[in-house]
DNA sequence: GATGAATGAGAATTCATTCAT
DNA sequence: AATGAATGAATTCTCATTCAT
């Protein structure tokens, strides 16, 4: 049902196709999607041609970094998800999420994609993620953690822009820690 | 007040002026800082040699628009100071900015940056909102309305991640509002 | 009914068009459409940006050169079906259409497009010429001067397929001369 | 006869080899040359490396379609030049060559390339034709069959526009009878 | 021998900026 | 001053060919 018979991959090709994954992330989110692909491949120590057999398109390549960093979400989320009380289940996430998505402005937008549009690639990491940020936001509320007021939209809006500001404040761990006092103490009933 | 003895500019030059910048907001807002400069100029009905004329550079037409975004927001904020209590005045303030910072993403996050580095021209309009808020800020938690924690970097911050919420939400006004209250509320000594 | 409004276009920009028009017609023709764009550009003497700009696309300009040629031809056709006998005007404008439709191969196909698909600025000055020809053949047809049973369609795999031929004979004049000669005793009826 | 001591290749080379060349037949024939190698290699179930190492380079394996050709069609003349009167012999073999060459313009220029420059291994093959086509356009012209005044080179140009002529017309069969009467008429003596 | 991943020199096209008109 | 044509560096993507597996 997910499509094409995955060959094995050389060995090379993985590692090339890894370091290209790696870079790019790391490009894309410190210095934002208009740093050209020649200068990608450089940084992984391939030519062009290698990094467009991998990724037949920058936006591929973008969709593929945001393809993983949905994936770990998920996977962070659905750990969470399992192991931890309904409160502690959403406010963990929500910082699961928040930190995970910061990154240069112009990248994280990307994520806000999820909530909206994104190509066919994305759509279903997408999804995926939404459906468990539904059913944590539902847990979390039953049990009187968050107001009952919100819907996934406004969460969604609220993780985007929650990871704006933590993108402001670097990696100053007491002011983000206040920061994010500031939203968790939002979120709870009055 | 500053610096240069500036030409009172012909009429039609000042007409020219004006309405480039309004074209540049609108456009940049709406469609993000990648529109071609030669667009902009011709959605204002002038060459482009016009264009380059006023704004030496595609980003002091870029700072230009941000000026005047900046000097709204002060005039309003500093009304807002004038006219009501603390409390009020604070969030007042807080919803014009977030409001008038709102747009495509992209080119928000450029104001983004004026809590940070930024150009000479920006530099004093970002300074004179910036003492603005302090004050607010400080006004505000004398009277106990805000948390006594928070600093003008963390309101800063703030500021700016509640603008990305508003732009994921659109004119969806019963949601912007139901992030208003999780946000003020936030704010909120507990 | 025919399109937008034309600028009298400035004094240096028409000049540029025009050489751009004369070197990309000689250098399709001796060298094939092959040839990068960047050294088209070099040769009419401007930057590639110019020749971008008065052709927005490659094919643009290979379209451009095909109705130049189109029209010299349509308007040498019409003056031969003006001034001619019916079978003098045909063999005239069968002359006419295969010289100025020689040059490299790849190129010369081109012009069995007129025949065939064809872009949309293509399509108007082959349908004019496509109904000079048919009325040339219908014409010399009813004088006797050539066979009954061929049709346009004939008529132009004729023309292109003497295009060709010419083609390798160059500048043979002599052997040019026989090889129309047969194929002007083959157009006759038996 | 012709140099290299060529060893005898692995059945299963062979078999690749020979694929290759059917299916670059096929390809170039239908598509162009412009097709990717890459392609070729896939269409004929096998790797680029494989097919660069059966033909050193693209043109080389063009190369090899033509000779293929060629011999094919000297073959066939040969058969016709044996069996058949000297007209007879003479106008089968201008529809064999026709017909053989035919197919995606482009290509079939380079067919006519044969008869001016062309790659060492084209020009044996390509010899041996002009050889049997001088033979068979004496004989044809002995016998009255044909004009006496063209000569092998008018006969190649012939036969390549023909080729065009015939390209253009496609399947349809009646047309192209009707051109082939046109052509043989004229290359009777009047 | 076969494979297909890697390479990198182009090629077409865009766009900020300059400058002749 | 205004105009818009010209410029050319920069960017994305392709493809013949090489080479490690």
């Amino acid at each position: 049902m997910s499509g094409a018979q995955e060959r094995p991959l050389r060995a090379d090709a993985a590692r090339n196709r890894a370091k290209l994954l790696a870079v790019a992330t790391e490009v894309f989110t410190t210095r934002g999607v208009g740093v050209p692909t020649e200068e990608i491949a450089q940084a992984a120590g391939v030519g062009v041609g290698t990094l467009f057999r991998h990724f037949p398109t920058k936006e591929a390549l973008l969709s593929a970094v945001m393809v993983r960093r949905l994936e770990t979400i998920a996977a962070e989320t659905a750990r969470l998800a399992a192991e931890a009380e309904p409160a502690d289940a959403f406010f963990g996430c929500f910082r699961v999420v928040v930190d995970q998505s910061s990154g240069k402005s112009e990248f994280t937008q990307a994520l806000a994609a999820a909530g909206v549009d994104a190509h066919a690639p994305l759509q279903e990491s997408s999804m995926v993620i939404q459906a468990q940020l539904a059913d944590l936001l539902a847990g979390a509320q039953q049990v009187g953690a968050v107001r009952p007021d919100l819907g996934l939209l406004e969460l969604i809006a609220l993780l985007v822009g929650t990871s704006t500001m933590m993108d402001h404040l670097g990696t100053d761990a007491p002011a983000r820690e206040r920061v994010f006092d500031v939203v968790f103490d939002g979120l709870r009933p009055r």
